[in-house]
DNA sequence: TTACATTTGTTCGTATGTATA
DNA sequence: TTATACATACGAACAAATGTA
């Protein structure tokens, strides 16, 4: 025993396994909403027991990447079912249930990374980028302004008409047109003065407070795929976070 | 077979295991920082398989109730070992790594639930409360006032003197002193105006911007113990959140 | 240093139960 | 009803980490 696996790496088999299959996640091998392989088959293909393929997903499931359904299989998961919606959207009314909000286009159009986003989404200055301008309405209300900005190079072919007709998410357009998947965000949320611009569109007047949430979007490997700064008027409307111990 | 266990409540038998397990965290059988009795003995006395066992133990551990240390034995988890001071402390520099605050006591004393302190701590109008107000430096900077409600029935003993010779954080004085064990906050940002007293405080005018942090801070069952008002000048510092998917 | 007992970690294999199509 | 797939439960064997004699 010299302690190496077949596929790179030391550490325990099921741990290996893991790698493995998340290598085969990340090129695709296995598409969102699809079913991977019966347990049988993987421990077949691994060369494991079904306890030690079974710890393997334990793992990938506790990271959210595989959804387990009983009598039906194993299936990658993704951003298409709509109670999955709400998974990055943290703002809430202050009292009562949240609602969906109604989306609208403000701006599309092309630029150049400028030093923040440069920084953000680890691309060098001055290089393609896309922007993307929304203002998110909660029960009629006007509350958020998105500013959003992509990696050109990450979604080539990109379009107005892309965004503007999407069936589903935003971050659900990413993975079925472009093959990217967002795993998790990184939020950082600051007290503003609204501008004149922003004040006008959510309502408020020049110098009024808001929630300023600076947002990057990270795909496998932490690498970074979206930028978005969100502008938030939080009169009848809050950022919530849950937490606990660990 | 009739699906009933001994402890109560149907389902898997790991699950059963795991409710005998949390009763006995709750009633304080085993205390933090302890271990708690061996897989082995825990086998026994459960009359279940290491396995069973092991599963039960799993969970509780993904709970961040109980840590696991190979060849030592598994704890009960606590909050007094310093990397777990920043669990529930979500304010960190724009730029840099997290810094540890200084805090500073401005008020303690007695009141009477409000309506908001009653509602958030489920506990009657105009029961008795202990109000604490502390002030936070960040590297010698005014950062963050807080403002805390407990529910003087939960804290019976509380006093001035306990909370400003604590040698540890405040959740960590709430489970020596008094047996109650922060498992989980939810919090709610807002953005908003700063008043005269507070602004003095944070060294900040009269209506400029500030996030307001309203905390709920949970133990077992989900059942409130803390409610907790933060205000945060957001110049040199922000609020973090991660987020993954689900 | 060494040896040993204790405790958790990993892996295997098997059997049976439950959900779905 | 049947076949398939995941869920639960058992027990055994060995590895690795830790503390102590």
């Amino acid at each position: 025993m010299n302690g190496w696996d077949a596929l790179g790496a030391e550490g325990p088999l099921y741990q290996s396994v893991q790698r493995q299959m998340l290598a085969a996640l990340e090129q695709g091998e296995w598409r969102p909403d699809e079913a991977i392989p019966s347990e049988k088959r993987l421990c077949d293909r691994f060369g494991v027991s079904v306890g030690t393929l079974r710890k393997a997903i334990d793992a990938l499931v506790a990271d959210h990447l595989l959804v387990r359904r009983q009598g039906l299989g194993t299936f990658v998961a993704s951003h298409s079912r709509p109670r999955q919606f709400f998974q990055f959207f943290n703002i809430s009314p202050h009292d009562g249930p949240r609602t969906y909000p109604e989306i609208t286009l403000l701006q599309f159009g092309f630029g150049k990374a400028d030093r923040t986003a440069a920084e953000k989404l680890a691309i060098p200055l001055q290089s393609d980028t896309i922007k993307i301008k929304n203002l998110l309405l909660m029960q009629g209300r006007p509350v958020i302004v998105d500013t959003i900005t992509l990696a050109a190079q990450r979604f080539k072919g990109m379009t107005e008409e892309l965004v503007r007709n999407r069936p589903n998410t935003l971050y659900r357009l990413y993975l079925d047109a472009f093959s990217v998947n967002v795993l998790r965000i990184d939020e950082r949320v600051r007290a503003a003065t609204v501008n004149a611009a922003t004040g006008k569109l959510l309502g408020l007047k020049v110098g009024d407070p808001v929630l300023e949430i600076r947002r990057i979007a990270l795909t496998f490997n932490r690498q970074p795929v979206e930028w978005r700064i969100s502008h938030v008027n939080t009169h009848h409307y809050e950022y919530v976070h849950r937490d606990v111990v660990e």
